[in-house]
RNA sequence: AGGCGCUUAGCGCAGCGGUAGCGCAGCAGCUUUACACGCUGUUGGUCGGGGGUUCGAAUCCCUCAGCGCCUACCA
């Protein structure tokens, strides 16, 4: 680094140390280090992706956690790969197809020929991402790179699936689906999104048959369905129309059948609402998720009028047929006028499921799918930290107790806020049963089964002090836990979850509770001896029976505070928490899965059916896409023609595989285990499962993070894995989303997001990382401005010329700090540096990667920069004028040697800090400073990404070097002097440039090289220490701790500003003297506050008085 | 409709019970020998409105308003 640049030039830097990362290894996780492991998997991007400033912000992030936690000396694992996105792809691959005319549907290449295609696809674009990330940094381990649809992994996928039908998990049925009808394909309710849509409603009247004469009217958005209404359904408690039910309704369309097949009856069904419309609804089980539901219920007749592709079919009716689904409903409405049905028509706007991938409305449909009842979800529920929780610990402490033996009051307008209000006591407070209130409005805690049920839902089960189970509950608790997927009610699930929650205490694993302990009266868990005591004998011992439902005082709740205390279920947390209830809430509504595709890109479904000839001669194979059989039940297949295996059956010939693929985020979500090698127990597995951290966006929450927690439990938890937890990851971590500068998403139709490379090629990648982080706090969407990346920008370059000025200086590396010569700045620096490393730890420990950008700009740049290299010149400065050679060596002049040495030892320490943040910069110029030749080769002599993290100073280190807070506010308080010494300069209108002497009158002993500091900050031509100085007319003057400081103006410059300044000076003062005063003088002020505040404001008083009296001085030196 | 979050200087944010702060932008002045991708100084705020608790509230509670996100959706 002799010929240092002027500026940083990032280009020539980057692909340098990246090459010389790979070539060295230093990425590659070594399962059989005796380090400790830190592992993370990255978010698998699509492999025809490219990169965008939302992977730009993820995988920073992920690439800063790798980083640091090589430097904490950890054995890293950062497993990178890519995802096949089976829609994404298989769309893209299709449109291209058909775009350069090749095919006008997939149909015609044929399943092989496509395929064939996509995976052509893959080859050419699939590396694009990968080399992108590769450019921003990202230290992956790239021998261990894996693709959703390598054959070991795909092997992973169908074994899930085998494992999971044997299970009883996976079963196949005819339901109601989200249908795309561009992709052809069904979707999850994952996939679906809700748009508003402008429509109409349209209201038409049917007459009822057994009545002539007498009409109801319904309201629609879809009378294009009116073909498939197989009932009409009113509310029963509908007073208006509860007498029709039994009876039928002439449907309208379609015309030309025959009377008896128009009628349809009218049903009784609670789900129809009497607000809505007319309370008339009509009801389509083949097109609509709630009327299939109400067919269900009510046993009706199924009839598609769509298919597949959104066309209305030959059920629909001569007027209909052929016509697309919009269409549809024009035609259909124009009928209903025709016939006099039709009796309004108003605008109407409502919500309407989207595909997301097509972005087109979906069409509700029904299908033969194959659907997942999720696995393991009490545990995965139980396991993420919720908020609150943290509390659990400190329950059994008196903050506890006080809360209820207090009885505070808490009021409320009516019972509803009563509670609320309550309930957010409790909540906060911890509590013991839950605050309830009785008929008359009272408050009171009550230990019983409506607290159980308010606890689970409001509280969190982490929070609950003593649980006591009524029989009810314990009936539908023993239910639930036989019946593990059952649907269940929210009070059930809650119980259910209460149980999981026991069972992850370790000690609770295996125990069992009887119907008969259930039955007895109460279950507790006794925090004490761990267990759950059975048969509530031990709580009946302490609460007489009636207590428990009637009396639930206080009192009664203590005793069972000192027996009883919560779990407390601490497994995984999410950052920023909040999205823990998120993830809580998803996971209590839970659906099945519906997890075929028809699509060809992604994992086929290993099940086989045995051909069949039908009389016709044709394959007699379920087609799901041909279905329009109306029976609604699964369909259970002898397992004689039924083969589901990770094999192919034997006799290939006589079977044919299930078209449908999986859902690609049913291979997603084994991506933890299966990256590394499952179902073998792997040395990979052994060392980095579970990871230690997920970097995630919030909107795969349930796409990815739920399903990979269950999965992690299902597969993980398995015995011979041998693990303590099988969750697969110990935190997640939630980015934000990416906006541009007026908060709009990032899209490719808005044209607003830039292009990361073109980023990375003008600003560089530390810069772009920088950036990125700085303006990402915890838990919130960034938004994006190029100004942020030409600030890191800025940040590089500036780091790079403040060791270039380390450079100038000349020397060797300066191992040795003396402590005899260090200044006062040398010591302030090194107690900044101390501050500085304390809150980078606090800022990793909690996430808070801005905080983390914040403390080292403000150190690096405010502090090191401005104050510490500035005042350094001091020393400095005097031997470089002196030996002005190359040969000078610093040496011949101790002050200058320590100096410099202060400036390695922290230059070092610094670059170590940047080093996650500014990977390449920091490399190049530890070895460009020499740093990394006093390091041992394995910790930062090869390269600084094994350099140790630094350490905070310690007491032994600041003891040897002398270092106390009293030298920080040394030279804080030196700090403020200068700057307004340097505002009277300004105040006396003196250009920067110009050369003014000022008079320094020390209030103690200053050291020479102060004063010579003092000169050089104020940009003075000489400071004349004058002890006894007596400050004549015009001359300003400015009071510090070390005394004070004069500047002559000798008649030169006008003194108004001055003046000016000094009598805002004054009203200052004033008017802070005045705040102080009136708080001191208040009498419950010094009677109610804590002394050291007292104190401190008596101490601000003096500290204002002075001030202003000197202020006032300064004025009448002016001539006033 | 429910849930969550946000509202502090022109913009982006921090502070979360004890003298209102940071960065950017703005303004003024500087080729001060590491850096103009820089240096120095500096102007901006009754902390969304209202109420309450407290000796003391940006900070805690209630309430209203606006913005955003998530979940669920009524045909």
């Amino acid at each position: 680094m002799s010929e240092i640049s002027k500026a940083y030039e990032p280009q020539s830097v980057e692909d340098k140390w990246y090459d010389f990362w790979l070539k060295q290894n230093c990425f590659t996780a070594d399962p059989k280090s005796s380090k400790p492991a830190y592992s993370i998997v990255i978010p698998p991007p699509n492999v025809t992706g490219v990169l965008t400033m939302g992977h730009v912000l993820n995988n920073t992030i992920q690439d800063i956690l790798a980083r640091k936690a090589r430097m904490d000396g950890k054995e890293v694992l950062w497993l990178p790969g890519t995802d096949h996105a089976g829609i994404a792809t298989q769309t893209v691959v299709e449109k291209t197809l058909k775009k350069s005319g090749e095919i006008r549907h997939r149909d015609d290449l044929g399943r092989e020929k496509f395929l064939e295609r996509v995976w052509q696809w893959k080859e050419k674009h699939g590396g694009i991402i990968i080399q992108q990330l590769k450019k921003l940094g990202a230290s992956c381990d790239w021998t261990r790179e894996r693709f959703t649809m390598d054959p070991e992994y795909s092997r992973c996928v169908q074994r899930v699936f085998v494992d999971l039908y044997k299970k009883g998990l996976i079963y196949r049925g005819k339901r109601m689906v989200n249908w795309c009808p561009v992709s052809l394909t069904a979707l999850s309710d994952e996939e679906v999104v809700m748009k508003e849509q402008k429509g109409s409603l349209y209201y038409f009247k049917v007459e009822i048959a057994e009545a002539p004469g007498t009409f109801l009217t319904i309201a629609t958005t879809r009378p294009e369905t009116i073909p498939g209404d197989t009932a009409v359904a009113v509310n029963p408690k509908d007073p208006r129309y509860a007498q029709y039910i039994g009876k039928h309704v002439m449907r309208p369309l379609p015309t030309e059948l025959p009377h008896e097949q128009k009628l349809i009856p009218i049903i009784g069904d609670e789900h129809v609402d009497f607000e809505f419309g007319t309370g008339v609804l009509k009801v389509t089980p083949a097109h609509d998720k709630a009327d299939f539901e109400i067919g269900q219920r009510h046993k009706l007749a199924q009839i598609e009028v769509i298919d597949a592709t959104g066309q209305m079919n030959d059920a629909a009716g001569a007027d209909l047929r052929g016509l697309d689904r919009f269409k549809a409903r024009k035609v259909a409405a124009e009928k209903l006028t025709e016939l006099g049905s039709l009796e309004k028509e108003e605008p109407y706007t409502n919500n309407v499921g989207f595909s997301e991938r097509a972005d087109v409305p979906i069409e509700p449909r029904l299908s033969e799918q194959w659907f997942l009842k999720y696995p393991s979800v009490e545990m995965s529920k139980a396991c993420v930290a919720q908020d609150g929780d943290k509390m659990a610990p400190g329950l059994t402490d008196k903050k506890a107790r006080i809360v209820v033996a207090t009885g505070k009051e808490i009021s409320g307008r009516n019972i509803r806020e009563l509670r609320k209000a309550a309930l957010a006591y409790a909540r906060k407070n911890g509590i013991i049963g839950v605050p309830f209130e009785n008929e008359d409005s009272k408050l009171e805690i009550r230990v019983g089964r409506q607290s159980l049920s308010h606890a689970f839902s409001n509280i969190g089960v982490a929070n609950i002090l003593a649980v006591c189970v009524l029989p009810e509950l314990i009936r539908s608790a023993i239910w639930i836990s036989s019946e593990p997927h059952q649907p269940a009610n929210p009070m059930v699930k809650r119980v259910h979850r209460f149980i999981a929650a026991l069972r992850l205490e370790k000690t609770l694993h295996s125990v069992l509770i009887t119907a008969k302990e259930f039955y007895d009266g109460t279950v507790l868990y006794d925090h004490k001896i761990k267990k759950i005591t059975p048969g509530g004998k031990s709580l009946e011992a302490h609460l007489p029976k009636e207590k428990l439902d009637t009396q639930p005082a206080p009192s009664a709740a203590i005793k069972i505070c000192d027996l009883v205390a919560g779990v407390n279920v601490q497994k995984m947390h999410f950052h920023p928490q909040r999205w823990a209830k998120v993830y809580d809430h998803w996971m209590s509504g839970i659906q099945d899965w519906c997890i075929s595709r028809q699509l060809w890109w992604g994992h086929r479904i290993p099940v086989w059916y045995r051909k069949n000839k039908n009389e016709d001669g044709k394959l007699k194979i379920e087609n799901s896409r041909q279905t329009t059989t109306a029976n609604p039940s699964s369909i259970l297949y002898p397992p004689s023609s039924i083969h589901v295996g990770v094999e192919p059956p034997v006799n290939a010939a006589e079977w044919e595989q299930d078209p449908d693929v999986l859902d690609t985020w049913f291979s997603s979500w084994l991506w933890p285990f299966a990256t590394m090698g499952w179902p073998e127990q792997t040395e990979t597995l052994k060392k980095f499962y579970p990871t230690t951290d997920l970097v995630t966006g919030p909107d795969i929450i349930f796409f990815w993070v739920a399903r990979m927690i269950m999965a992690g439990y299902e597969y993980m938890g398995e015995p011979k894995f041998g693990l303590p937890d099988a969750l697969p990851f110990r935190n997640v971590y939630f980015t934000g989303i990416i906006r541009d500068k007026q908060g709009r998403k990032m899209s490719k139709s808005l044209g607003n997001s830039p292009d990361p490379l073109d980023l990375i090629a003008k600003y560089g990648a530390d810069a772009l990382r920088f950036g990125t982080m700085r303006s990402a706090p915890l838990g919130q969407d960034i938004l994006f401005d190029e100004q942020n990346v030409e600030l890191g920008r800025n940040f590089c370059n500036k780091l790079w010329n403040a060791c270039r000025f380390r450079q100038m200086q000349g020397g060797e590396v300066q191992g040795e700090i003396d402590p005899k010569f260090l200044t006062s700045d040398d010591k302030w620096i090194l107690l900044r540096l101390d501050t500085a490393i304390r809150e980078m730890d606090a800022a990793f420990a909690g996430y808070r990667f801005s905080d983390a950008t914040a403390t080292l700009y403000r150190f690096f740049w405010s502090e090191y920069c401005d104050w510490y290299i500035e005042a350094s010149k001091a020393v400095l400065g005097s031997a470089a004028a002196s030996a002005a050679s190359v040969s000078a060596s610093p040496a011949e002049n101790p002050n200058k040697q320590n100096t410099i040495a202060v400036i390695d030892f922290v230059l070092s320490h610094l670059l170590r800090m940047f080093h996650p943040f500014l990977p390449f910069i920091s490399e190049e110029l530890w070895h460009g400073m020499g740093y990394s030749q006093d390091m041992p080769e394995k910790q930062g002599g090869k390269t600084i990404m094994f350099a140790p993290w630094p350490k905070p100073l310690d007491d032994d280190f600041k003891n040897t070097y002398g270092l106390s807070v009293a030298d920080e506010k040394f030279i804080e308080t030196r700090n403020e002097f200068i700057a307004q010494g340097r505002n009277l300069r300004r105040n006396a209108n003196l250009p920067a440039n110009k050369k003014v002497k000022f008079i320094f009158k020390p209030a103690g002993k200053t050291a020479a090289n102060d004063i010579e500091v003092l000169k050089l900050l104020l940009n003075a031509e000489a400071v004349e220490v004058t002890p006894n100085y007596q400050p004549g007319k015009n001359v300003l003057a400015v009071r510090g701790e070390s005394g004070e400081l004069f500047l002559p103006l000798e008649g030169l410059i006008d003194v108004e500003a001055e003046k000016v300044r000094l009598q805002k000076e004054v009203e200052k003062c004033q008017a802070e003297i005045t705040k102080v005063e009136a708080k001191l003088n208040n009498p419950s002020f010094a009677q109610k506050v804590p002394t050291n505040v007292l104190e401190e404001h008596k101490q601000r008083l003096v500290e204002w008085q002075a001030k202003l009296a000197h202020a006032k001085a300064a004025l009448d030196g002016l001539g006033n």
